[in-house]
RNA sequence: GCCGGGGUGGCGGAAUUGGUAGACGCAGCGGAUUCAAAAUCCGCCGCUAGUGAUAGUGUGCGGGUUCGAGUCCCGCCCUCGGCACCA
């Protein structure tokens, strides 16, 4: 053991200064480099551990979802790093996108310039929280180095057939004046603007995901086990693969040019081939060339053809809507019986989805039977499950049951089970040439073409002889002049001369570059690989390989679809193009909660509500103890409007920045972690931020009180403690244990509740009464609270001596709990009768089952509420209890 | 409408996955300290009945399996997400 009095005491302060020990702290990890990851470390025998954080967008301050976030991720990593780990945590700023855009026409300011004090300000912020982040891989993708990949990269898709130009019917979203993706439009109006979408036709670029959508839902089902099954759901749902036949109903329809439309075959996709001999009509979606040719023939049907085209998209529009539908007068024949079948115009048709047309099985599809029903056309069963009867007077759940019934009046199908009968039906098309087995999917290209300023330019030249030409290698990155203030009227680009004029590569002539820029998802869709190469004069290098793939990544669920599906498929789109050798980017991902807050506001007029910021109301219970409202400083009266997510609109925001200051980053780190576990909502609460304050003021007063202690004694004499510090041993190793447990399951929350069950067990010990302990407690409470708490605890391993005699805490030994410790002599067992809780047996900890029976069956309380019955059976749960049954 | 989470004290939540429900914290109540307050410390704190020991009851509702259910099964209700009238 070492000598006791070779140890420095500090002079320690007497209570917690979080504004001095936080500066103190940052200042030294800034000095030191403390958070530098270098590749290979030998420091670390464990090898890497890479995570990261979803890409803040620059917006100004960080909100307190974001303190969440980066808190989970610097827990994470502070605690492997301990445990022996190279560990990354990198930051970066999503820097490009429509709110700088927003701000410089509100405040006549370039978004260049708005973006880069935002990012400014909130880098300050997050070394103020204290996290352990390598600020030497920082990127912005507004950086010419970095969006200079995402044009390279462009430009190698191109090439290689990735990316391509279309001209499409597109999203306009006339408030953002740009085109949006089909994913960006939600109920009809776009993701950001909410403004009512537009159809427009626009020429673009597109990137060709579709050509990996059976590998990405492949992937999604089998190679993510550390993604939630919810995550993987919603993909696999976005994805959206259906497995059906596709064929063709021929027929002899002409066009206006006396040409047979779609060369006279009709095309249809279905699920349910087995059911293609109840088809009794078929429809076709409003935009579908025969209704078109529907209505140029006939005159009285175009108005009503285009009158299907109305309606709302949302689901609960779409729900409610009644299918309608206009016959055309036209006939197509049924591929497999010859039969004539009329062609209908269905508002329940979409054009987008398949081939725009659908056969009609009334007797098997819900939709065709409504239809067929409300149009008095035939109604054909062809499939019977078990001893059900049809009755078409009614849709019963039964008949449009996938694949448990066999076919009846089919013909040479009857009989078949729902497999069999896809089969045979599918060969047989095949056999005529007029269909084949065949997968939709639901999901679409991604277009990434934006009409606007603030984004990576798109490295094209327009040439007059030459077409579209792309930029050359040699000439990247084409530069985004970042000077301009868009007033609204559309993209600077277009009025920029200096950027504009150019030479076409191919043949010299002057040309015209283009002033579309890509959509920001492009950025994000893999900067997470250029931390891991950061300043790399390629777009990847060796160092991505030793990074990647991502070990734990942490963001909102909000991103769940676009940005994680189009992350996955541009590093396909990598490897595809040899600049890895992985198909996954994010091996585990964990999407935290979003935070909440109460709701209050002041009735405005004609129903509208004035929000009022929590902070500034009185909240008032009903009898029951739930807040009913509140009253304002000047005794206004408020209305309660429940629980809602953090925003701008109901002004129930907590500001960071606020905490940060009043409290200090421990605080307010160690409140987002206690208030429930990583991927649950968290709802906040002023006074709960208070008592976390309070329980490092504990921390601190206990360490301050003990310093010397502390400082001076030796390890732990088991033989010596008394029964009282030894049940307060027992539990500090007992937290440990559990503490270890939840690190490792990444359950914070109950992390913070063993560290406060430690010092509560610490101080049930007297100072003075066995300083060994308090010793031990402090070194064990000190590296648990760690990585949340850094700043303080450093500050404590510091002044307590720890440094001097373990090194930083930084690089501690992770603490286990002392197997001794946890031997009782004596344990309680709970006693059950029957099953109920009764009281509790004490026997020593080495007692056998018939010891234990023995103890039980002998209870008072078991003669008690066992009524004088003798025990007809004992269970014991060693450990936990014994239940007596009489 | 379909799919997927989730419903536990006044509140946030825990229960190492079938074994003492309510850990830990917040709020509240009582007390100590103080001239007083703040801060701090000690005690109580699911509900019902009872002065009390205690008894009954209790994890959204109704059933079931089990010696034993917050946890598993069946049927509902509510709520939060996701979505596709997807043929």
């Amino acid at each position: 053991m070492r000598c006791a009095s070779s140890r420095h005491v500090q002079v320690m302060e007497p209570t917690y200064n979080h504004k001095a020990v936080e500066t103190a702290a940052q200042t030294h990890w800034s000095a030191t480099d403390a958070y530098r990851a270098v590749e290979n470390d030998p420091r670390f025998p464990k090898g890497k551990y890479y995570a990261c954080s979803m890409l803040p967008y620059p917006s100004g301050k960080l909100h307190m979802g974001h303190v969440r976030n980066y808190t989970i991720n610097d827990m994470l990593v502070r605690y492997l790093r301990m445990q022996g780990h190279n560990v990354l945590m990198p930051m970066g700023w999503d820097a490009f996108g429509l709110p700088a855009e927003n701000a410089a026409m509100k405040g006549k300011v370039a978004p260049a310039a708005w973006t880069y004090e935002n990012i400014r300000v909130m880098k300050s912020q997050c070394q103020a929280l204290g996290l352990a982040i390598d600020w030497s891989r920082e990127l912005a993708t507004c950086d010419p180095a970095y969006y200079k990949w995402n044009q390279w990269f462009f430009v190698k898709m191109l090439e290689n057939g990735l990316a391509y130009r279309k001209t499409q019917i597109v999203n306009w979203d006339p408030v953002d004046q740009t085109v949006l993706a089909n994913e960006q439009v939600i109920d009809g109006r776009g993701w950001r603007s909410g403004a009512v979408v537009e159809k427009r036709e626009i020429p673009g670029y597109y990137l060709n995901i579709t050509k990996y959508a059976d590998e990405l839902l492949d992937a999604t089902l089998n190679s993510l086990p550390g993604w939630s099954d919810r995550l993987r759901l919603i993909q696999e749902n976005w994805i959206g693969k259906s497995e059906g036949v596709r064929f063709a109903f021929p027929h002899d329809i002409k066009d206006a040019a006396g040409k047979p439309i779609q060369d006279g075959r009709m095309y249809v996709f279905t699920t349910r081939a087995d059911t293609i001999m109840g088809v009794t009509f078929v429809a076709v979606a409003p935009e579908h060339p025969l209704a078109v040719r529907a209505g140029e023939l006939n005159p009285v049907l175009a108005p009503k053809i285009e009158a299907l085209k109305q309606g709302g998209t949302t689901e609960a529009e779409l729900a409610l809507k009644e299918k309608e539908g206009v016959a055309t007068g036209l006939f197509v024949t049924h591929p497999l019986t010859g039969d004539k079948v009329e062609v209908w115009v269905g508002n329940y048709v979409l054009i987008t989805y398949g081939d725009g047309a659908v056969m009609g099985v009334p007797a098997h599809d819900e939709r065709d039977f409504a239809f067929a029903k409300k149009y008095n056309l035939p109604i054909k069963q062809v499939v019977a499950v078990g001893n059900h009867s049809f009755d078409i007077a009614a849709w019963q759940e039964w008949y449009g049951a996938k694949g448990e019934g066999t076919g009846v009046n089919s013909g040479k199908y009857d009989g078949l089970k729902f497999k069999d009968c896809v089969d045979a039906v599918a060969a047989d098309l095949a056999a005529k040439g007029l269909g084949e087995k065949k997968a939709t999917f639901r999901l679409r290209d991604w277009g990434i073409s934006r009409q606007r300023y603030w984004g990576t330019p798109i490295p094209v030249i327009h040439c007059d002889d030459c077409g579209v030409v792309p930029v050359p290698e040699k000439d990247l990155p084409v530069v985004l002049p970042e000077h301009h203030i868009p007033d609204g009227s559309g993209n600077p680009l277009n009025k920029d001369e200096a950027f504009l004029k150019c030479s076409c590569p191919k043949c010299g002539k002057p040309a015209r570059r283009e002033t579309d820029t890509m959509d920001t998802f492009v950025d994000s869709a893999w900067y997470y690989m250029r931390y891991a190469s950061a300043n790399a004069e390629t777009m990847v290098d060796a160092r991505n390989d030793y990074w990647m793939p991502m070990d734990q990544y942490i963001g909102g669920i909000e991103h769940a679809v676009l940005h994680l599906l189009y992350a996955r498929f541009w590093t396909k789109a990598m490897r595809d193009l040899g600049l890895l050798k992985f198909d996954e980017p994010f091996k585990r991902m964990t999407n935290h909660g979003m935070l909440l807050n109460h709701i209050f506001y002041t009735p405005g007029s004609h129903g509208a509500k004035n929000f009022i910021p929590p902070t500034e109301v009185k909240v008032t219970h009903d009898d029951k103890g739930h807040i009913n409202g509140g009253t304002l400083a000047d005794g206004t009266r408020v209305e309660y409007g429940g629980i809602g997510k953090m925003g701008k609109t109901e002004r129930n925001g907590v500001d960071p920045q606020d905490l940060i200051d009043k409290y200090g980053a421990d605080t307010a780190r160690l409140y987002v972690m206690f208030v429930g576990g990583p991927e649950d909502p968290a709802v906040w609460s002023d006074t709960a931020v208070e008592g976390a304050m309070r329980f490092l003021r504990r921390v601190w007063a206990y360490c301050a009180d003990r310093a010397e202690e502390i400082a001076t004694s030796g390890t732990v004499d088991v033989a010596t403690l008394s029964a009282e510090q030894k049940s307060a041993r027992f539990e500090l190793h007992n937290a440990l244990k559990q503490s270890n447990f939840d690190y490792e399951r990444q359950q914070y929350n109950t992390v913070v509740s063993a560290t406060m069950k430690m010092l509560n067990a610490l101080e049930t010990v007297k100072r003075g009464a066995c300083p060994a302990l308090s010793r031990e407690g402090a070194s064990v409470l000190l590296r648990t609270l760690y990585p949340v708490a850094p700043h303080i605890t450093c500050q404590l391993w510091v002044d307590l001596g720890f440094e001097q005699s373990e090194g930083s805490l930084l690089d501690a030994k992770w603490p286990q709990p002392d197997a001794a410790a946890l031997v009782q002599d004596q344990i309680k067992l709970a006693l059950q009768v029957n099953g109920k809780t009764r009281g509790e047996i004490v026997v020593p900890s080495s007692a056998d089952k018939a010891t234990i029976e023995a103890v039980a069956a002998a209870a008072p309380d078991v003669a008690k509420f066992g009524e004088g019955r003798t025990p007809k059976k004992i269970i014991v749960v060693p450990g936990r209890l014994v239940n007596v049954v009489v």
